[in-house]
DNA sequence: AAATTAATGTTATAATATAACATTGACTTA
DNA sequence: TAAGTCAATGTTATATTATAACATTAATTT
């Protein structure tokens, strides 16, 4: 059951899906891993990963702020900007420099720089694991350059959305 | 004499090197494809794309005001951000989302998006061509999604800061 | 020369992010 | 368990990055 979870490629994200499962799966791994890690599972924590967590879009920190708020929590900006870092740091979310948005990992456990799909039409990201997409460098710029981290973000358009185009033309 | 210069890998841009070489092929470039394309190199872009030209350090909108103020120029954020999205539009140079800095395009002449090895120590950036870097995304990835652009920044320590610390130790 | 358009100038403000310090609450340890 | 410690959260202020909207100037076309 949960291999067929793992399994699945990174373009579900686009389509029509069992989010609950994606949700659930997440929020599974996030307990587990700050239990083994014995991080501090606060309830601002937990709630801001849970919106991250809504959808498969990346959010401001700012939006962030105003969900906080309706819901009761502090807003101010630090809050946010301390349990983003917090969540990166751990490997639960990352950054799209792009669009200075957060999302929650899909891989979670240790921090890494992932790949991301990003569809400008309907703003859905997809995370891509190592193995479907690797970056390759020349001998010698790998030879002269020591890699720590790297952003990779790739807009375009997703196949949901471009079939929407096609059947309105 | 100028395949030799295009030849020279792009590490070059991290080591101790002939600027004035860089500087002059650039600015050359840059004059040669706006007569072509009929675009107004006026004082102001001129001197925008000469600041991204210093080094090879990208600089923030607000540092390249504060440059522009020195010599007389007028120097509210406008100013600078109109320019910048000029140069960006024409593929005259490019923004490093990870540190919200411009630097000044090493293969000028049409929009495109490049793949960048940055320094942390040293700041340096190499923009690379194409043929030096590759990003290999799975089949069905590819099948699922439409490029349309790309940011791709590598983050790391360059041979010479790493020579530095070697020595250092 | 008048009309048009592109570029620059200016004012104001939006959006994103961090510094610095205060308070709370949980966890240790004496 | 009371005192001490430290991590997390709360709060105020401000820094940094970016854009909207409108005015003026300069170049180009008619």
């Amino acid at each position: 059951m949960k291999k067929i979870q793992i399994k699945k490629a990174v373009s579900k994200n686009f389509k029509k899906h069992n989010h609950k499962l994606c949700y659930e799966t997440s929020m599974k791994a996030f307990h587990k891993n700050c239990l083994e890690k014995n991080l501090k599972l606060t309830p601002l924590r937990l709630k801001v990963f849970e919106l991250l967590l809504k959808d498969h879009r990346a959010i401001g920190a700012y939006q962030i702020l105003d969900m906080l708020s309706k819901e009761g929590f502090s807003s101010t900006p630090p809050i946010a900007y301390r349990v983003l870092d917090f969540l990166i740091e751990q490997g639960f979310a990352h950054k799209i420099e792009r669009f200075n948005a957060f999302i929650a990992c899909s891989h979670p456990g240790s921090k890494h720089s992932p790949t991301f799909m990003i569809c400008r039409k309907c703003d859905k990201v997809a995370e891509m694991c190592e193995k479907d997409s690797r970056l390759k460098l020349d001998k010698k710029s790998l030879s002269e350059f020591q890699i720590e981290e790297s952003v990779i973000e790739i807009i375009g358009i997703c196949k949901s959305c471009n079939q929407l185009e096609t059947i309105k033309c």
